[in-house]
DNA sequence: GCATGATCATGC
DNA sequence: GCATGATCATGC
């Protein structure tokens, strides 16, 4: 078909938009109940599905935004229920093929990327993998312009990609680099290899993607109309925006922390004016978000639309660290469905800020300690791949019902993948008590229950040693 | 001494 | 009541 004939061509956004809203709570089968559908199911194929039955056109794959008139891409992506009833974004949105060959010839603002995708019109639908595509439930739609500031981060991540790609180093992408646009990986593996201008070896397929978080975000807009109603505070005000597309969002929150190198988290306390209970289990995160937002009653907003989380680390004299580091517990059950792309533990890993507080005495001592100093961490591939054996290995344990391997009194010892066996991440428990539970997808062999004590991802003692020493050299 | 199991203190 | 970020305790 030609652009010409397309119905919607010429249209305004308004027009589109009004059409588009006409699948909110409804079924393809709703609106079109004598259509045959007939094309591919699977991946993508809800979208193909809306373009031709929907807005009357064949879906095609050309650079131009979907409605060239209007300037609007058209995206519809799958939306999974929490258990507290909220909806999130299932996994990140895609929003092209990364070109490898063209990326490094392009200037941001006449980019590929940008031209295609500066203006979203987002349908969310219910993800069902028992339902057939007519029969996916539309819930929210709405369109999406980035406000200045994520707009100047994605900049930077846009060229923080190119760059790579200019040093020869398509290869080790990866979606930590990046804050709000990530590289990630298309197609499953091995097979779907590219060659890169500036060096010979070949590099896995990637595409832009807006991070899972930030597509969480852009929900909670379409839902209350307005910013997110969670309580979130910026590290950056709005005029920012030229140093955050200069400068960098990690360069500048790390120099937020830099003056209070070799001070007391009292003293860093002191000099922000907050009022902080240091018997608190979060007295240092909540350090932390002072410093960055200065209060404690909301969460950092940059963070929690890049997935950031941080992390407060204690090392003693030699630069051992105290303790490993946990994420929040997982769910058996959603454990078992994910997929190692949009996995938990992929988003934890990805990206975190850590905090180094190391202690100034040989006999450790928690009042010695002092800011040793702040950074980024993003997990490299060959890493990510560590965590993803130990996430395979933990649903294969909880899929065979083989977690507990024997019980001696109180104490009970489990087949979950340990430090020992892993150079990254191992699983251990993380609850209140023992009887802190969540249900499995299947019971125990050994203890016939339905449901086990709380576990989750840590991040071996070792590795932090050697993040830390990397990341922040004496 | 390290790896693993168990639990704490808070705040929403 | 429970998620979160963190720390304590024990056995090999």
């Amino acid at each position: 078909m030609l652009p010409a004939e397309l119905p919607y061509n010429g249209k305004s956004r308004e027009d589109i938009l009004r059409h588009a809203r006409l699948l909110i709570g409804k079924r393809l089968a709703d609106l079109y109940p004598k259509t045959v559908f007939t094309g591919a199911s699977g991946k993508g194929g809800f979208g193909n599905h809306v373009e031709k039955y929907h807005f009357k056109y064949e879906p095609n794959s050309v650079s131009e935004p979907d409605f060239p008139d209007a300037g609007v891409e058209l995206k519809t992506s799958p939306l999974r229920k929490s258990r507290r009833g909220h909806w999130k974004s299932k996994e990140r949105l895609v929003l092209g093929l990364i070109n490898y060959d063209g990326i490094v010839k392009e200037i941001f603002e006449n980019s590929a990327f940008l031209k295609k995708n500066h203006h979203l019109l987002i349908i969310f639908y219910e993800h069902d993998g028992g339902a057939s595509l007519p029969n996916l439930m539309v819930h929210l739609v709405g369109d999406w312009r980035y406000p200045d500031n994520d707009l100047a981060i994605i900049e930077k991540d846009w060229a923080t990609i190119q760059s790579k790609v200019l040093a020869g180093r398509a290869h080790l992408l990866s979606e930590g680099d990046t804050v709000y646009l990530g590289a990630s990986t298309k197609g499953s593996n091995a097979k779907s290899l590219r060659n890169q201008p500036f060096s010979d070896v070949k590099a896995m397929q990637r595409a832009f993607a807006l991070k899972s978080r930030y597509v969480n975000f852009i929900i909670e807009n379409f839902e209350s109309g307005e910013r997110p109603s969670g309580q979130t505070s910026p590290i950056f005000a709005t005029d920012e925006k030229k140093r955050l597309a200069t400068v960098g969002f990690d360069n500048l929150v790390v120099s937020r922390f830099d003056r209070y190198v070799g001070k007391s988290p009292r003293a860093i306390a002191n000099a922000n004016s907050l009022t902080i209970n240091f018997q608190a289990k979060s007295a240092y995160a909540n350090l932390t978000k002072g410093v960055l937002i200065g209060q404690l009653d909301a969460e950092i907003e940059e963070f929690r639309k890049a997935g950031i989380t941080v992390r407060t680390i204690r090392i003693d004299y030699e630069g051992t660290p105290r303790e490993a580091v946990s994420f929040p517990a997982f769910e058996y059950i959603e454990l078992v469905k994910e997929e190692w792309e949009d996995s938990n533990l992929m988003a934890d890993c990805a990206k975190l800020f850590i905090v180094v507080y190391q202690c100034a005495n040989r006999i450790f001592d928690d009042k010695k300690l002092r800011l040793k100093g702040a950074f980024f961490w993003n997990t490299p591939v060959e890493d990510l791949e560590h965590a993803r054996e130990t996430w395979g290995k933990t649903r294969e344990v909880i899929n065979n019902g083989a977690i507990v391997s024997s019980v001696s009194g109180s104490r009970r010892r489990t087949n979950f993948p340990g430090a020992k066996g892993n150079p990254v991440v191992h699983v251990r428990p993380h609850g209140t008590t023992t009887a802190d539970v969540y249900p499995l997808p299947v019971p125990d062999l050994v203890t016939g229950a339905f449901e086990y004590t709380k576990h989750s991802f840590w991040l071996n003692q070792k590795y932090l040693r050697r993040v830390i020493a990397e990341s922040l050299p004496d």
